[in-house]
DNA sequence: AACATCCCTATTTTT
DNA sequence: TAGGGATGTT
């Protein structure tokens, strides 16, 4: 499908498309705020209560400004004008941004209702604010518009509804209700949606709405890529059905907030006098829409004083290196290209890293410096050498859970806490092997992101009632509960419904009382549905008097809902019911049902960050962005798997450096510890496959890498062939044996719990560890928890492998044993047992 | 309406 | 292989 959406158009071209209409009569338009606006003028100080003498004092170092490194300094104090702060891996991003939101209040530049300061997740929004109130030592109250594209792109909408031709109190729609509404369009259309699924049409207009087009705005090509070209009328379609509900989609809240600023340069105006200074986080992860969006925000036309100059005061920071959305619509571009868009731009470069030791900085930068489209950075640290990045080979996924679990196990009897350890994967089901393994050992761990809390079926339902009792128009959230819990309304009575609603024109549940009252319906059916619409009614009035919460319980309740549940003897059942109540403590932190609503459907996090005790945590690549721990797993880095095939196939180079770029994001989590490894097999749908590593191994810099084990003998095995590890035996993987670091490796590996020596260099952590990566002459053999002794020359010794055989050298933590069935072979001490 | 069976698909995922 | 969704059967 849509094979080359990405080229077709140029965001700048939509841009000045999207720029057509006229734009100049905001300069001395009317109304909004005109009295307000002037008294924001910049030269006067938001903090009058301060006197001149107290401001100069605080001038030459203000307390929230020390500790500042030299480049951070200057991101916080340039605030006139276009500026990009490309901010690194662990440089200290969040810190520019709040202090630079700080300094911006405390030198009276603007207020904090002046500002306007964009992210991506909720979570980075709560960060900032949090941050902030705490450089400014109070509440932050003060920024309305802080917050992610999306909630500021709502509040923006709700305020000026009726131009884009929606009502203020519109409502949200999520996937499914997008996706359901499709599918009637399709049907209505008469469209086999087998051939064609409503599941693709949505993409293809959420990535028209991504690069902010509108309906008539979509490329001629592509509209033919859904159902012979009926693409575009589809998502016409689809919008005028949106209007008629009320609602609008993810992408509406931006691409309807782009229509509202070019339709209405008045409205846009209002906004420029408003926002004196943009502020966006994660500038990489910007969508042409989003794009478009601040580029209409901070050009204004008119300087509300003629002491500003014509250019915005735009800031964004962001990291070309950590672009790693592209898949969704994130334009890299965005940010590459931010000096064009923004003239007179200046460009900082945040490159001093407080995360990372060397050997993993250098591994890290190492990586993407093969990535030819970057902006370029040289990340420094004032950290100590530290470890080298562990690379391994293992057997399959099982072995390589099983070799990190030990590892873990290891590092937490040398008392580092399982919360500052993480493994990161490319793909959720690699987390599988690692669940299933804890398990096993009994290691505590969670899993983070996965489905989310709002995803799951039964908090939809649970929203679904509460919005459809409040809102009895919202026909989505009614047909997804009419029959759940069953109660005889089948395909048959809502398609009598439908048929009614559509012929009269009015919502569902409307159309749901006019036919009760007539014969129309058969009589189970038609009292099922009239006992429903009267539990509705009741809700409603009951919910005026009741608190919201105690609303929640006895709808979910009396519906039925609940006994659903209970009812069900599935093993998910009580969790769904959990995640229910849960969902009704989470609606005691609002005031109203509505508030709730407007947050769930925006706030699709419950961020249910409740400590639950130490945890090693597992996760995606993708949702360890913005995060860092002491010890970082990577498993998996094989070709195919990453970078992952399919990124190759449908994005070729541009998707190898997405991959790296995501590489590198994994590699830079990482404080002191860091652990890539990789499988020769793994099973990949029903078949195993041998794998190869990934390339990504072999562009880790020799002189930062610490391989432990992990060469088979013969290059035969499919998996090896153009590695490092069997390409160049003697100057690659065999010159690391030397090092310091490999005879570190070996010095754990062969320590055993029998054995005293498992203390390790760097620092007092002590490391044990049982067993080891087992590739050993090309064959892998499983490791016995067995702990061996020490095996000297002349000893009989039994491997799982290949039986008996006696110690005939040593070397290490090797022993080359003559076996009576297999001859002789080099092995890992750590998998003799005595024979 | 409930249950069985077939068929398809299978990275990453915020809002 | 496994899980979900759609279709078919009782």
């Amino acid at each position: 499908m849509a094979p080359n959406r990405k080229q077709i158009v140029n965001p700048a071209d939509a841009a000045d498309a999207l720029q057509a209409s006229p734009d100049g009569k905001e300069a001395g338009s009317p109304g909004f705020e005109e009295g307000a606006a002037a008294s924001y003028a910049a030269s006067e100080p938001a903090r009058p209560g301060l006197s001149i003498s107290q401001r100069a004092m605080a001038r030459p170092s203000p307390s929230y400004l020390t500790g500042l490194n030299a480049e951070q300094r200057l991101a916080v104090e340039t605030l006139d004008g276009p500026l990009l702060v490309l901010a690194g891996a662990g440089t200290g991003k969040t810190r520019v941004l709040t202090t630079r939101i700080a300094h911006i209040m405390a030198t009276g530049k603007a207020r904090g209702s002046q500002i306007l300061a964009v992210t991506f997740t909720n979570k980075a929004a709560r960060e900032m604010k949090a941050r902030i109130g705490h450089l400014v030592g109070g509440a932050v109250e003060g920024m309305p518009w802080l917050g992610t594209f999306h909630s500021i792109g709502v509040k923006i909408l709700r305020r000026h509804a009726e131009l884009v031709g929606l009502k203020s109190g519109f409502t949200i729609l999520d996937t499914d209700d997008q996706i359901r509404l499709l599918k009637q369009l399709i049907e209505a259309e008469n469209l086999d949606e087998k051939r064609w699924p409503a599941r693709q049409l949505a993409q293809l207009i959420d990535s028209w709405k991504n690069r902010g087009l509108t309906p008539d705005k979509v490329p001629k090509g592509e509209a033919f890529a859904y159902a012979n070209g009926k693409g575009a009328q589809f998502y016409a379609a689809y919008q005028k059905r949106l209007k008629e509900l009320n609602a609008a989609d993810f992408g509406d809240l931006l691409l309807e907030c782009l229509r509202l600023f070019l339709e209405h340069p008045d409205v846009l105006a209002e906004y420029h006098r408003r926002f004196q200074y943009i502020l966006v986080d994660e500038y990489q992860d910007t969508n042409v829409a989003q794009y478009l969006w601040l580029r209409l925000l901070a050009q204004r036309r008119s300087a509300p004083s003629p002491l500003e100059g014509e250019l915005p005061n735009i800031c964004c920071v962001g990291d070309d290196d950590q672009s790693i959305y592209g898949w969704r619509g994130a334009e890299v571009d965005n940010i590459l290209r931010f000096d064009k868009d923004f003239p007179g731009a200046k460009v900082i470069r945040l490159e001093q890293n407080y995360r990372s030791s060397a050997h993993i900085l250098a591994a890290a930068s190492s990586v993407i410096a093969r990535n030819r489209v970057r902006l370029g950075k040289t990340l420094r640290t004032e950290a100590g050498a530290g470890e080298k990045v562990g690379v391994t080979g293992v057997w399959d996924d099982e072995e390589e859970a099983r070799v990190v679990g030990e590892d873990i196990e290891a590092l937490q009897k040398g008392g580092h806490k399982l919360n500052q350890m993480a493994i990161l994967v490319r793909a959720s089901f690699q987390m599988r092997a690692f669940e299933d393994r804890f398990v096993t050992m009994g290691l505590p761990y969670r899993v983070i992101g996965g489905p989310r809390f709002y995803e799951r079926a039964e908090i939809k339902d649970a929203i679904a009632y509460l919005e459809i009792t409040f809102n009895p128009t919202h026909d989505l959230k009614f047909e997804r509960i009419v029959n759940t819990p069953k109660r005889g309304l089948g395909e048959q009575a809502v398609k009598q419904i439908h048929e009614h609603a559509r012929a009269r024109g009015i919502p569902l549940t409307q159309a749901a009382r006019e036919i009760i009252e007539t014969e129309e319906m058969k009589p189970k059916p038609r009292k099922a549905l009239a006992d429903l619409l009267a539990q509705f009614e009741r809700w409603r009035r009951q919910g005026e008097t009741l608190p919201h919460t105690e609303l929640a319980e006895l709808i979910l309740d009396e519906s039925g809902y609940t006994a659903m549940w209970q009812a069900d003897k599935s093993p998910q059942a009580q969790s769904r019911l959990e995640n229910l109540k849960e969902l009704v403590r989470f609606m005691h932190e609002f005031e109203t049902a509505q508030g709730f609503l407007e947050h769930v459907s925006l706030v699709m996090d419950t961020d249910s960050g409740k400590d639950d005790g130490d945890r090693v945590s597992v996760m995606t690549l993708h949702a360890a962005k913005g995060l860092e721990f002491d010890t970082v797993f990577l498993p998996g880095w094989e070709e195919g798997l990453f970078p992952h095939q399919r990124a190759l196939d449908e994005n070729g180079v541009a998707g190898l450096e997405e991959e790296r770029r995501l590489a590198h994001v994994g590699l830079t989590r990482a404080r002191k510890l860091l652990k890539v490894s990789f499988a020769q097999n793994r099973r990949v749908r029903a078949l195993w496959q041998s794998q190869m590593p990934s390339r990504f191994v072999d562009e880790l810099p020799e002189a930062n890498v610490e391989v432990s084990e992990a060469r088979p003998a013969y290059g035969g095995h499919a998996g090896f062939g153009q590695s490092r590890f069997d390409r160049e035996p003697a100057n690659g993987f065999q010159s690391s044996y030397g090092t310091p670091g490999w005879q570190r490796a070996q010095k754990w590996q062969s320590t055993g719990a029998g054995q005293g020596s498992g203390t390790r260099t760097a620092g007092n952590e002590r490391w044990a560890r049982k067993g080891g990566p087992v590739t050993l002459e090309g064959e892998l053999v499983a490791s016995s928890s067995v702990v061996s002794g020490e095996f000297g020359v002349g000893e009989r010794v039994f491997h799982q492998k290949y039986g008996y055989g006696a110690v005939t050298g040593t070397d290490g933590n090797k022993r080359t044993v003559e076996f009576e069935k297999s001859g002789a072979k080099k092995v890992l001490e750590s998998f003799l047992e005595k024979g």
